[in-house]
DNA sequence: TGTACATCAGTGAACGCGCGTTCACTGATGTAC
DNA sequence: TGTACATCAGTGAACGCGCGTTCACTGATGTAC
């Protein structure tokens, strides 16, 4: 409902000087939810706190806010489009037609911001926020960004005759069929079945392994080379997607 | 989901009456934390409200724990104990030469306990509680069952020269070894490089593909056919790991 | 075996804190004529 | 161009709630002689 200027910033063509301070408390808003979110988690995220950090009374946010589920939706969808953002900038710089590189970049892209932003990252896909249920409408788009361009790249090797499958693909069980092919409509994808189902592993396996760093699931000192361990971890993901590396 | 007994409940051997009404009591207090965690999440988790549904005053719980974070821990190891004897009991059911049996086991049970226990799935490999740290002391030994279980299998499919590599396995960074070495040593476990480094890959992914499920990250309707994708997940796994399928 | 004492479980009041949300209100900023 | 009115931002008080933790206390249960 409120979105004068997208995620946070992109403040569209300036209008009345008032819709332009109303833009800009939205985004302090965002800002300091941002920080609160880092020291007290999603969970304890609190309307009155940031209203004191805005130097403002309590009651205030409402006028920017309906309540504190659209708070968090708010930060929900900011954090999706800086991700998506940085992520489509690290495959970008790389040459369209090296698939397994841009593959690469994609998923350090999403590590470098997840180990930077760490309490944001754990609001995207760390366990859910009791009570609160984010509206599909405003977080679907942004959400599916990382997860579209990763298999947008694996459909574009597979287009290119690019892509190596190992020998002897797993078989894709056919009550799946019905589902890969749904989403090769939606997503326009021409990839079979066994590249489908093998870069959603690929896709949920990544976070998986970006997820244990961020959560701490190593313990302090099992592994001191963690960007090797994830370049490791990368290059035979590539593999599983079908991509040389 | 009520269990008055459990990894709690490990009673010795019959006491005073007071000590065992008072272990029995500790096992409420857990079990009520846990029905608590369902509802509420952790950050939520709340002294008093287990207190009332104790039937008992808010302070005469400090009689058992010592505070929140205190409470917390008993669930966190309660929680893990549980998880650890799912699996055990899993993966003890194929028999001990059936490596890729005992993985796909192992794999199923995780998932099942977890699709069954969402909050204190969450709890455990979820997003951090803010303000808490697990003591390592009472955690670290549980919080470890389920990978020692898995890198276990791993090593014995190794030792009885049942592993397959796929050709060509992707190179570890040299500056690994140092971290790999200590693991081996640590577990007493004798596969190459290669293994485990693909075998902490198979860990995480595993726990990736189960906490996108678990968390929702699958959207409503991507995918119906939720027991096959994972059978599939499971499947490339076991072949990542060096296990036939 | 019976009594004196120690230990423990649970009570009730209190401290000091934070939260989301509503509501009637004051002033300042914009808009229409 | 100036004035009357509407819109908006922010105030301050209030409602009703929940939390963790401490402390002096009452009774009941156990233990030592």
């Amino acid at each position: 409902m409120t979105d004068p200027g997208a995620s946070t910033d992109t403040i569209p063509t300036k209008r009345t000087p008032r819709e332009r301070a109303r833009a800009q408390t939205i985004a302090d808003i965002v800002r300091l939810g941002r920080a609160h979110l880092a020291t007290d988690g999603a969970a304890a995220l609190s309307l009155r706190a940031v209203a004191r950090d805005l130097g403002v009374v309590s009651s205030a946010v409402y006028r920017y806010v309906a309540n504190r589920d659209e708070l968090l939706t708010l930060l929900l969808v900011d954090a999706y489009d800086e991700l998506g953002d940085a992520v489509d900038a690290a495959v970008d710089e790389v040459h369209e037609g090296d698939f397994a590189g841009r593959f690469l970049a994609l998923g350090r892209a999403v590590r470098e911001w997840a180990l930077k932003e760490p309490a944001r990252y754990g609001l995207l896909f760390g366990s859910p926020v009791p009570g609160y249920q984010a509206p599909a409408g405003q977080t679907m788009m942004p959400g599916t960004r990382v997860v579209f361009r990763l298999v947008g790249t694996i459909n574009s090797a597979y287009r290119a005759g690019a892509l190596i499958q190992e020998a002897g693909p797993a078989v894709v069980p056919s009550a799946l069929s019905a589902d890969l092919a749904a989403i090769r409509t939606e997503l326009g994808l021409e990839v079979p079945d066994e590249v489908l189902a093998n870069g959603a592993l690929v896709w949920t396996s990544l976070f998986g392994t970006v997820s244990f760093e961020v959560f701490g699931q190593y313990g302090a000192d099992t592994f001191s080379a963690r960007d090797e361990l994830f370049e490791h971890h990368l290059a035979v993901l590539a593999r599983v997607a079908g991509l040389r590396s």
